[in-house]
DNA sequence: TTGTATGCGTTATCAT
DNA sequence: ATGATAACGCATACAA
């Protein structure tokens, strides 16, 4: 691997000064060099490959200011919005945005956040942070800034931005209530997650404000499949038999949305004249299904946005660890 | 907005030379340090906030390499194991990886490119080159090698790397025979992507070697609705009307089955039994249609690897605008 | 118009 | 065990 050109290789090599080399090359030419040694310059630099070292360039310069955004596995789609608006966010103040997936690298998310030892960058922003504290830990040895958006879990280590998990499902139960719907069923996953709770939590909050029975038997939790063979939830086929009379279902997250969607279907069920169906998130899957998913949107601009803001005026303070909530809203389609 | 905190501020406070600091404070701290200094500089340096310059660092240590993947706005999901699979290869050759979406930055792919100027980089990964002759001059402009991954374009101005459309789609269409199918129909979009005459090349030589008869009245193209609204394609709907007695269908990539399957549906016919339907790609849509949808994979694995093989190994290269076939496979599903 | 010298924050070499 | 200093590659203040 050959040495790199630098501006003395080429200032010795068209036998002028570096400074003149330097003022030559930049973006917008000096006004004081003259055209013809800045061609010359030029061509001997292009002959020479020259390439100006960014590193330097920023050392000497300095300003240079970049945030990390942390993206995990899954949930592709989930979170491009949400990126997105942080570009804008991060750009109107001046600073880049890395991305670095977790992807399977070595040590998980604390792993990557570590691996930002040798990348410049000023802050992190982290995707559904885990119950790992070895991801403080790590931001912390860094002395980065980071904060997370995530509503998987109750108790946050970091600060943490998240939608407000119990108002979106209220939202979505009181859209149904005002359908005409009297008889909701909630399909839920079986997992502990905070958001999981909570919507929950929301849904029965609704029902009882809307004057309706809060009916245990109306709530079915159904477990993920490991594998992506999952066509239908098994829980939810035996709920559906057991209770025809529903007339309406309040899904935990969209994607749970297909596998019931071809449960009801399967069952002769139309939707959303027989039975309506809402979910919650609005991600990608909402569009794809049949019909297209009313559903709970969360707002991702806002987060993103949110989150920089956070990062960067928390720059010089000391992080608490709160929870910001943010608040969803209603996006129709056909479902429901 | 403070300035840093250096070596030299720490060294000063606590009243030692610069290098015992810079000793002190490396990652594997250096042994010849007497234990007691060296915590004595590590809680002064704590308490002032240091944080080392990584630029400074990499200037001083060299040996820092990155490659910048470019990626578009909309397909997130598609390119999501693509850009997995680069980071392993960077990795192996000691490469960090930088993601940069495109999101409706200034000027584009061609202003993303210009922006590297200011990252620190070696190379660029992009996804769906344009035909914007822009991208190859700004990535020209910067000495950087580029390679794309791509196969909507006819001619490409970069060295590109696609799955083989032609190929893959003669798989999907054995595939159907194979499944005693007789009278298949192509749906296809009505752009003029090369990735789409390709696959319906290869959809007509495959039906010809079967024996079939290549009738271009089974052959529809539809045009991609704007708004997400899109529920049904009114020519499949026109043409499944016109033509009941098909009993498969090759979808000219994934996210058409959606509408496709809308308007099976809606008119009775039932996947795979009465019509089977086979799709391109493997992206996220497959797995969330109903039935999930048995599909022409692309090896994305494969081609992040390549990619990034291609664009290391060519970084001292003139690299010739040439074109890299990869090979698709057969993923099964339950729809066809 | 052009050249010389300095400093950006590190780490490594050489002294001490 | 610790300190002074050079060098990484660049851009600029200052001289010429």
């Amino acid at each position: 691997m050959a040495r790199r050109v630098t501006l003395a290789d080429v200032s010795k090599a068209a036998g002028v000064g570096i400074a003149t080399v330097s003022r030559a090359l930049a973006a917008e030419p000096h006004p004081d060099v003259s055209a013809a040694t800045r061609e010359r310059i030029r061509s001997v630099a292009d002959e020479l490959g020259y390439r100006p070292s960014v590193t330097a360039r920023i050392l000497r310069n300095g300003g240079y200011r970049a945030l990390s955004v942390i993206v995990p596995d899954d949930l592709w789609g989930w979170w491009e919005p949400v990126v997105v608006s942080a570009f804008h966010a991060a750009d109107e103040r001046g600073y880049h945005v890395l991305v670095h997936p977790i992807a399977g690298q070595q040590g998980g998310a604390a792993g990557v956040i570590a691996a930002l030892a040798n990348i410049p960058t000023d802050g992190i922003l982290i995707f559904g942070s885990t119950t790992d504290p070895g991801v403080k830990d790590a931001a912390d040895a860094l002395r980065l800034p980071i904060v997370a958006i995530d509503d998987a879990l109750k108790d946050t280590i970091l600060p943490t931005i998240s939608v407000d998990n119990v108002q979106g499902a209220r939202m979505a139960v009181e859209h149904l209530v005002n359908q005409g719907r009297r008889s909701i069923a909630y399909v839920g996953s079986a997992g502990d997650a905070a958001f999981s709770s909570d919507r929950e939590q929301g849904y029965r909050e609704a029902v009882a404000a809307a004057g309706l029975p809060v009916d245990d038997a109306l709530v079915v939790h159904c477990t993920d499949s490991e594998n992506e063979s999952l066509v239908t939830f098994p829980e939810f086929d035996a709920f559906l038999a057991a209770h025809p009379e529903i007339d309406a279902i309040f899904c935990e997250f969209d994607l749970m949305a297909a596998p019931v969607l071809r449960t009801l279907r399967r069952a002769g069920r139309t939707v959303p004249d027989d039975i309506a169906l809402i979910g919650f998130d609005d991600e990608r899957a909402a569009q794809l299904v049949d019909p297209p998913l009313t559903t709970i949107r969360q707002p991702y601009e806002e987060m993103g946005a949110l989150a920089v803001a956070t990062l960067v005026d928390r720059a010089n303070t000391t992080g608490a660890a709160e929870r910001i909530l943010v608040t969803p809203t209603l996006k129709r389609r056909q479902s429901a």
